[in-house]
DNA sequence: TACTGCTTGAT
DNA sequence: TCAAGCAGT
């Protein structure tokens, strides 16, 4: 039996990244580093029974380790690798720096907090001498949703913007100092990339994940994308969104971070206060989903409106593929769901487009959708992927009423109005017209051969009619509706 | 952050 | 003939 060497309550201090690989603005990080430092990550993997990461999100995950690597390694410090439960790992790792001090930043869901509960219980019992740090504040969200709840958006957001204004955030530490090494997982035995390249070349060309690539991110959001940002925004053939969404999951970038830069940048005459206000209110989405997780841990699992358990969804594994396929004939819908396939990313009005045809036109249960963009976007978190899809089904809270069925023809002459963006992920449709582009099944024989396109063949033909699709989805809505009474 | 079908009134 | 407004889903 090894003994545990004396304890040292002014040991080194282990800082327990989890969903915050940063330096700056890292409260835990910031009292950690007033020792020298271990700093350590822990792939729980489903050990504490979290959802496991889905494909896109390991790629992301692996990328932004390294990255943070080696920012800590600039400055001597190595990031320590381990796997399991946390509950085991990080107690180890604390035995065997002879760590006088464990800090890591409170999770933000249910199961994070439950696991950092197992720490540090474990570490009460086995090691008493090591104190206990959650730093200074909060950072990963905004408002505190134990203090807050509410089950509609705009009173609880406004009742955010009024309650909490997001401290200044802090700087990275002026320097830190490594302490002596333990043993370490090599990234690469994890294998959180994915095999196949294509997949993961896509990914590669598309983002820079670490906290560096946040920041220029940013940059370049503000320089640009965020003026008419209110209106632009909904437009998928602009560049007039953030892509911020996975560094924010990932924790590479805080939420107090943007809100201080945009109102800066608004300050400074570069934005509109209502340029600003609107991305704002994007960050207020994260909360209230965030909040409703809080309140509803199984929300990826459960209707929020139980009415919707009686539900008849289809079963129907063909459209299911099609969809995610991109071959609904359908090309709006296509075009996201190739963007999503091959940038892990879609842009946000598609998303609802997407979301609203495979629930609505093809009766598929939400949680389909949900389980495939958990999979293939890099920034699903636990909390706004579940929550938007309930939004979107009608079945969440403060949801879309479910008789609000998208017309895709509709939102795409609308939202991609030169049919740019369709151009871009669905090339076999380039040369057709912007009069039919939307719509190929409705153009004459002779435009579609001009264009070289074969319905059926070289692009399918729609996978529903819509007007059919819509009656049948108010029908079905129909035979739940009544319960509701 | 909806669509559809209908009416009304301008042309 | 159609834009605009409205109600119902």
């Amino acid at each position: 039996m090894p003994h545990d060497p004396p304890a040292q309550p002014d040991g080194p201090s282990v800082m327990w990244f989890r969903t915050d690989l940063r330096l700056a603005d890292n409260p835990a990080l910031a009292v950690a580093a007033e020792r020298p430092l271990v700093a350590l990550y822990v792939l729980d993997d489903g050990a504490n029974g979290a959802r496991p990461l889905g494909g896109a999100a390991r790629w992301w995950l692996a990328r932004s380790l390294r990255a943070l690597a080696a920012a800590l390694a600039a400055q001597g410090v190595p990031l320590i690798l381990r796997r399991g439960a946390a509950a085991e790992a990080v107690p180890a790792v604390l035995r065997e720096t002879g760590a006088g001090l464990l800090a890591f930043n409170p999770g933000e869901t249910p199961i994070d907090r439950a696991a950092e509960g197992a720490v540090t219980a474990a570490v009460a019992k086995s090691l008493p001498h090591v104190a206990v740090s959650h730093g200074v504040r909060r950072s990963a969200l905004i408002h505190d949703p134990a203090s807050v709840g509410g089950r509609v958006f705009t009173p609880f957001w406004k009742h955010i913007r009024a309650a909490f204004v997001p401290p200044p955030p802090l700087p990275a530490p002026d320097r830190l100092a490594g302490a002596a090494a333990v043993r370490s997982d090599a990234l690469n035995d994890w294998e959180l990339e994915p095999t196949a390249p294509d997949w993961a070349g896509g990914l590669d060309e598309s983002w820079a994940p670490g906290e560096a690539g946040a920041a220029k991110r940013l940059a370049d959001f503000l320089d640009g994308g965020l003026t008419g940002y209110a209106t632009l925004r909904d437009r998928p053939d602009l560049d007039h969104v953030s892509r911020l969404s996975p560094h924010l999951r990932f924790g590479e970038i805080t939420p107090a971070q943007l809100w201080h830069a945009a109102r800066a940048a608004m300050a400074s005459g570069r934005a509109t206060s209502l340029d600003v206000e609107k991305f704002l209110t994007e960050l207020g989405w994260r909360e209230f989903s965030y909040n409703l997780l809080n309140q509803r841990p199984l929300l990826a699992e459960a209707n929020i409106q139980p009415r919707f358990d009686a539900f008849p969804w289809r079963q129907d594994e063909a459209s299911l593929a099609a969809w995610q396929r991109g071959l609904t004939g359908y090309p709006i819908v296509d075009a996201g769901m190739r963007q999503l396939w091959q940038t892990g990313w879609m842009h946000n009005r598609v998303r609802m487009v997407v979301a609203s045809f495979l629930v609505k036109h093809l009766l598929q249960d939400w949680r389909a959708g949900e389980a495939w963009f958990w999979d293939t976007l890099v920034d699903a978190d636990p909390a706004s992927n579940p929550a938007s899809w309930q939004w979107v089904a009608g079945c969440g809270a403060d949801a879309a009423p479910y008789f609000r069925i998208f017309n895709p023809v509709l939102q795409g002459e609308k939202f991609d109005p030169h049919g740019d963006y369709v151009r871009r992920w669905v090339p076999e449709l380039t040369d057709l017209p912007n009069a039919v582009l939307h719509r190929p099944w409705t153009a004459p024989p002779g435009v579609l051969s001009a264009a070289g396109v074969t319905l059926g063949e070289s692009y399918p033909a729609p996978l529903v009619d819509h007007a059919h699709a819509r009656a049948r989805a108010l029908a079905a809505f129909q035979t739940i509706k009544a319960k509701a009474a």
